[in-house]
DNA sequence: TATGAATGAGCCTTCATTCAT
DNA sequence: AATGAATGAAGGCTCATTCAT
């Protein structure tokens, strides 16, 4: 099978760009995590993923924008997958389960990400700004939707803003995330979206 | 009056020690909300306050320091007062909503406050666990013993755990006090203290 | 006519070698002039010459050769060049005023070439005496020289040093190619080659 | 002397801070000269002034603006000195003669200085564009104006141009003093001066 | 001959902290 | 107690050059 002979040597060269951004955002997310973004030294991050320190600014423009990609990767996949675990979900309580599970599932499995999302992100207002006003604002907007969608259905209280009540079961979310990675205990963090979601329900039950 | 004489000496002579402390600090809030911990410069906090750079090394051990005495003196002042206007209050959910009004008033009665707690005392990872484990856990516990007792009484389900709801409940406000300094839109913060609790409590009610 | 053949087949396979470094060369003129020696990468010459950043030093043994070979190949073909129209002409003075014409002729038909020429190849005193020891010498032995022999001839004064006079005189000229680069105002740098001789010549005659 | 001590421990304690300055403005024309504005370090800079490196930013902009500041400031003392020497000469002619000593006097007794000023300082488009437009010009119009009243006073011709002339003039300076600083013979730069003007005034003599 | 991804040495600047006065 | 000039460690980023293909 010279074909494939010649496919790996292809792979041997080279990997792709998409790995090789990976691999260095792989590595941003276990420093970030351990040492955090400040201590953490692009050189570090470099020599974690393998390649020279210079290597890192043929694929992002600094730093920051280290910081910047994981978190839009990651909302991005989550989002995906988020869109595809709700597809033929029509009851809007069910689809509130599905994103907290996935939600707490994500960052449950994966805890130097956790830690990134939970603490690292939130260094400055310039970060918080500029992540509140885009995909954030998307998964919160999900959520409302979702709510709304059980208000018109009668299930849920209608004197409620459902805005508010999406922000309200994101902080209790966030907190569980929060909580669990700053915990000495191990625990499954996924094992709380059930829990929160029901408080949430049974509170906006009429 | 031997002791009256000498604290108006010590009025006199410059401004009492607590006095300076309270200076620095005050000037620590408005840079670090203004300019964020990173890009805030001791020397720029000393300017505020109207001293030199050096001094506040007399009162502070060092720029951390400051970081962490903000929240260790709100929590106090916070505690303090939680416990004055819980004096009386025997009813458990009546507790909890005095507790979530407090703590937003006074966030929101403070917005440099409120974004030096919901988003630069969120610097990294260690002094998340340094807070977390010290007075923001006696404000949880109080919480959670409010919660023990109204499920004790009957009035909240006892299925779920005390700890559990706690930090829901805090979640929610938490997030609450994080999209108000976010949000351009200028609103009462306190006046969100109740829908949370309407809505935990609710959630909890047998 | 194998000979044509062969030069044919490599005119058609890629540019002949002398044709890529005049490219690289004219490329890097371009780029020196108008970004500064320093600021100007070598990856900006390639791009500019439509090639890839590595083949530079298949032509050139770095960035440094790049402003070398600029000089070297400017000041061979300027005294070949000036060989070519010094012939048949006798007269001394005559011939100065040939060399100051096709001196600020030829730096001002190539704005981006003056520029390298006044000022990006004065960088540092490591180009500067590697330059005034080698073809700038050349130029100006031709001066001296012609000077020397208006001197025999009686035509100029004995008392100055030729050599001291040949300073003098391209010094004037010089100064007039650095002001023109940096003049606002359009104006013929050739013009002024007469009127430089002119001054010259009055002030060396008996 | 009481009095005395005094006035010398407070020179101890720190040297006043135009001292300072002037100490790291030396440092910076020495190391400039010797290895060149780009490979002279500013830590270099610092040690060889005796100081942190940090210093020099308490005093300096940054590494552009030692540059800078030494042109300034050598411009500045020059054209006072120049302005003083000038005083009581109503000679066109002689005035500049004293001009020309003066310009090749000062940078003839100080080696370093006049490197910086005929190499360094003409590093890129940007500086020598800032640099003559501005003392430069000063020093240029001056010129300009004696030629033009030695003009008016019909000792030099007027078909030539006094802004012309000047910058023929200040060539010829400038190339002195720039093949004084290149030649490996130790001559006194000074002694040009009068040959040069001999030479200019000659050559605009009626 | 040509490519261009990867390298990694090199440096300016910032700023928390100190300390002589 | 207060000052503020001085310190010097630390690190993000650039870019000339290399080399496997």
């Amino acid at each position: 099978m010279p074909l494939a002979t010649h496919s790996s040597r292809r792979h041997a060269r080279a990997q792709a760009p998409e790995d090789k951004r990976e691999l260095i955002l792989r590595a941003a997310i276990k420093l970030f995590a351990r040492r955090g973004f400040f201590n953490a030294q692009v050189a570090d991050v470099a020599r974690e993923a393998g390649i020279a320190a210079g290597t890192v600014y043929l694929y992002f423009k600094g730093k920051d924008d280290l910081l910047i990609s994981i978190f839009e990767r990651t909302m991005r996949e989550g989002m995906e997958e988020g869109r595809k675990v709700l597809t033929g979900v029509t009851d809007p309580v069910e689809q509130l389960r599905v994103l907290a599970r996935l939600h707490l599932a994500r960052l449950g499995e994966d805890r130097d990400l956790a830690v990134v999302f939970q603490v690292e992100l939130r260094q400055s207002i310039k970060f918080m700004e500029h992540f509140s006003s885009t995909l954030l604002q998307d998964y919160l907007k999900t959520m409302r939707n979702a709510i709304a969608e059980a208000q018109r259905g009668g299930r849920f209280r209608q004197e409620v803003s459902a805005t508010f009540a999406a922000k309200a079961l994101f902080g209790a979310l966030d907190e569980m995330a929060t909580n669990w990675i700053l915990s000495r205990k191990r625990y499954a963090l996924a094992g709380q979206a059930d829990d929160v979601v029901d408080l949430f329900v049974r509170g906006m039950t009429q």
